[in-house]
DNA sequence: TAGTTTTAAGTTTTT
DNA sequence: CTTAAAACTA
């Protein structure tokens, strides 16, 4: 047997994962490591090699764009490969239940909460409590979900100890059932419900599904872990492939333990690691695993940079956020457009090899900062020196105000159970329907309806009870109704859909609507030329008459004149999206679930920024799985990055997000650290962040004028007063005691004075014999770094 | 009740 | 500084 070419250019590791069968596999992929190229490259040697039904295979990722990237990778390699199911774990859930839901006495038409969705609903059930308190709730009951506790699980006191937790639960359940619509946490929980307690389904998806493989297994939950065991049969190949040191997203319920205890929980896996890294140059890999090298807790691994030697990180020291921006607008710019050299002759560097040379597109370069929030400075930067840029993820369209207005119209009009869409929408614009009238009709919906099985139809609740109301209710109600009736008028039945037609029932009507929708939209303000509108196609009339006859339109033009444009701009956009789907219920559902499960909007460059691309603007968390040639990491501070809230657990966390940033990097990777920075509209002193006392010095240039205490043995003190974040020296037995002898590299020997408790820990006062007195967060006192100069 | 003013609170990270 | 929630007035 030949090897296939495809297999030609994978190295020993790498064609071993391909070429691996019969047991289950654990691949531990570094940063850059060639994952994708590994699956993609399996899934098209089963097809074609192992002779497998691309239908049989089923690959989950978390993401839907890393989704789409393994499938279009995949089918380069062999065609067959579109047959596999490439989804995110949500969307198969959400994929699953449509057909087994009934199962769960789940109705197929179900709608899919969003997270305030949730918190909405938690909130008719708790009408007393505070918003926040609320929030808090449904968090938990998010949480509880991911790791697959139900409301009767006895470990439910280990995400929310209150008596009442259970309860509250409990009937959130209940009313969601009610309503018979699912939450994030349903899409994967209920599928495992349904599964264990329906063997002959289970045997069925194992007979289907006879290889199944999950990427970014580091980020699954316990949930997932479930769903996966449930999936697997005896004879069922599993591949997972992940990083432990890339696992960021403990904060929603993601169990590193998957991935470690993988071995244990697949009996007989085989592991195999890929630590070749083909993306960075050494000193960057060198940087950031210096820094994720002090998280205990690490299956661990040694990084090899393929591409050897090249420029050395350089760390920047700035005043405050405007001069980073400007440094990196700076930065940036003297790359793309270098200006010109003073002396003769061509100053090129030497670059190192594989290094790209000349010019830098905008494009090589992406700005990485912790929060969103941080974008607001680079972008007012950019805009005032014309330097193109796109922000990644931000974005939060489908979270905007207007956008969810109609999106509650549709849902409703798909499910009429849903109080929750109900409750949003039934009164805007004020139509007179205050809260008194809305509890009677969903009171009635939920009581008055069980004789005539109508329980729980709002739709009908409403018509019952409309001859009791008041003359200002009653006309609200109806016009509230008859709105509805117009957009449910343009949608044809799923059983009666002609063959050649997915743009059916009053095209015209439609058509017209969307013109008055255009004018609207261009009346103020003049948009560029841009993409005429394509609206009017498929869905896209129904939306818009659901949005002029329901008054939201209107209400958002009048109601704010200055945004109020670009609300109705955006509505036009929610309608553009609808375009693809057909006019019919079921065209509607798909529209729907669509926006619940991927969010992202493609924006592909314009114009001329084709050529010279744009610069990213984007959180450290989006850049999973993304590279590019050039990485600024921003805000690399105590209190940003790691937020300074953070310990523990949750400090290794965000050591991790620091790796995942760094090893973004493939030629050139900046670190910016300001010594102010305006926070709450005012401005805070600032000290570097403890990842840069952590970083391996020899691997960083230094630019500006480093703060006191950063010194290349390590970050020790910034400032004076306040409360340390990391204690000079451990003591002798891991624990503090007054009167311990300490030693500090730029204080010198020093006794213990108090100890106090913190939320965060003890706080040791320490009296040097520079007569300084300081404090410290003694986070630290018995892992390995701590250890600098312990005099015992 | 609806709409306005005042006050407080808060900023992670996302399917 | 921006946003959301409570408090207040017409």
């Amino acid at each position: 047997m030949t090897t296939p070419p495809y297999l030609e250019a994978l190295n020993p590791e790498q064609r071993a994962a391909v070429l691996h069968t019969g047991k289950p596999l654990l691949i531990l992929a570094g940063a850059g490591s060639g994952k994708t190229r590994v699956i993609t490259t399996k899934i098209a040697w089963l097809i074609r090699e192992q002779g497998l039904d691309p239908r049989s295979i089923l690959a989950v990722t978390f993401t839907n764009k890393a989704a789409r990237e393994m499938a279009d990778r995949a089918r380069l390699i062999d065609d067959r490969a579109g047959f596999a199911m490439l989804r995110t774990f949500h969307s198969f859930g959400a994929w699953f239940l449509r057909r087994n839901g009934n199962l769960g006495g789940l109705p197929s038409n179900f709608v899919i909460y969003d997270d305030d969705d949730s918190v909405a609903l938690l909130a008719t059930l708790l009408p007393d409590l505070p918003k926040a308190t609320v929030k808090q709730t449904a968090h938990a009951i998010a949480r509880a979900k991911d790791y697959f506790l139900s409301p009767d699980d006895p470990e439910l006191a280990l995400i929310d100890h209150r008596k009442e937790f259970r309860r509250i639960y409990a009937q959130y359940e209940e009313r969601l059932a009610q309503i018979g619509n699912v939450d994030f946490g349903d899409l994967i929980k209920k599928p495992v419900d349904i599964l264990r307690a329906n063997p002959e389904v289970t045997q069925r998806f194992r007979d289907r599904f006879r290889v199944i493989m999950v990427d970014e297994y580091q980020d699954s939950n316990i949930a997932q872990f479930e769903l996966l065991k449930t999936l697997c049969g005896p004879s069922t190949y599993i591949c997972v492939v992940g990083d432990d040191d890339q696992s960021i997203y403990r904060f929603r319920g993601a169990e590193v333990r998957n991935i470690l205890e993988f071995p244990d929980r697949f009996a007989g896996a085989d592991i195999i690691r890929l630590e070749r890294n083909y993306r960075s140059f050494s000193p960057i890999l060198d940087l950031a695993s210096s820094v994720v090298d002090h998280n205990e807790g690490r299956l661990g691994k040694t990084l090899v940079a393929h591409r050897g030697p090249g420029k050395t990180p350089t760390l920047a020291f700035l005043p405050d956020q405007d001069a980073e921006a400007a440094f990196c607008a700076e930065l940036i710019e003297n790359s793309v457009n270098p200006p010109k050299a003073g002396n003769a002759g061509k100053h090129k560097e030497a670059a190192p090899p594989g290094a790209q040379t000349g010019r830098a597109l905008y494009s090589d370069w992406a700005i990485l900062y912790r929060t969103n929030a941080q974008s607001l400075g680079f972008e007012t930067e950019f805009l005032r020196r014309r330097i193109p840029y796109r922000v990644v993820g931000s974005l939060k369209f489908y979270e905007r105000e207007e956008i969810k207005d109609a999106l509650a119209l549709l849902s409703f009009l798909v499910n009429p159970r849903d109080e929750i869409a109900f409750r949003r929408v039934v009164n805007k614009p004020t139509r007179g329907v205050g809260p008194a009238t809305v509890d009677r009709i969903v009171g009635e919906a939920t009581i008055g309806g069980i004789t005539d099985g109508s329980a729980g139809d709002i739709a009908e609740a409403a018509r019952r009870i409309m001859p009791a109301l008041s003359a200002k209710a009653h006309s609200g109600v109806a016009a509230f109704f008859k709105a509805l009736d117009g957009g449910l008028f343009l949608l044809t039945p799923d059983d009666a859909v002609p063959e050649n037609s997915n743009t059916t029932g009053g095209k015209s009507a439609g058509n017209k609507a969307v013109e008055k929708l255009e004018k609207h939209s261009k009346k103020g303000r003049k948009r560029d030329g841009g993409n005429p509108l394509a609206a009017g196609e498929g869905l896209s009339p129904c939306v818009v008459r659901l949005i002029e006859d329901s008054g939201i339109g209107e209400y958002h033009l009048t109601h704010d004149d200055i945004t109020g444009q670009q609300r109705i701009a955006n509505l036009q956009e929610l309608a553009n999206a609808a375009s693809i789907y057909p006019a019919t219920h079921s065209g509607l559902l798909e529209f729907l679930e669509h926006i619940e499960l991927d969010r992202s909007i493609e924006q592909g460059p314009a114009g001329d920024e084709e050529e010279r691309g744009v610069v990213t603007l984007i959180t450290v968390h989006n850049t999973k799985g993304l590279e590019f040639h050039r990485v600024i990491m921003t805000g690399i501070e105590q209190g940003v990055f790691p937020r300074d809230d953070k310990n523990g657990d949750d400090l290794e966390e965000e050591r991790r997000l620091f790796y995942v940033g760094a090893t973004r990097a493939m030629d050139e990777l900046y670190l910016t650290s300001c010594a102010m920075r305006r926070m709450f509209g005012r401005t805070m002193p600032m000290e570097p962040s403890l990842f840069l006392g952590e970083a391996d010095k020899k691997a960083l240039r230094v630019l500006g004028k480093a703060p006191y205490g950063f010194t290349k043995r390590g970050v020790a003190s910034y400032g004076s007063g306040g409360v340390q974040t990391k204690a000079p020296v451990a003591s002798s037995d891991g624990r503090w005691k007054v009167g311990d002898r300490v030693f500090h590299d730029d204080q010198g020997y020093g006794a213990v004075m108090e100890i106090r408790e913190s939320d965060e820990g003890p706080v040791i006062r320490v009296k040097f014999e520079t007569g300084k007195d300081i404090r410290f967060l003694s986070l630290h006192q018995s892992s390995k770094y701590t250890k600098i100069g312990n005099d015992a």
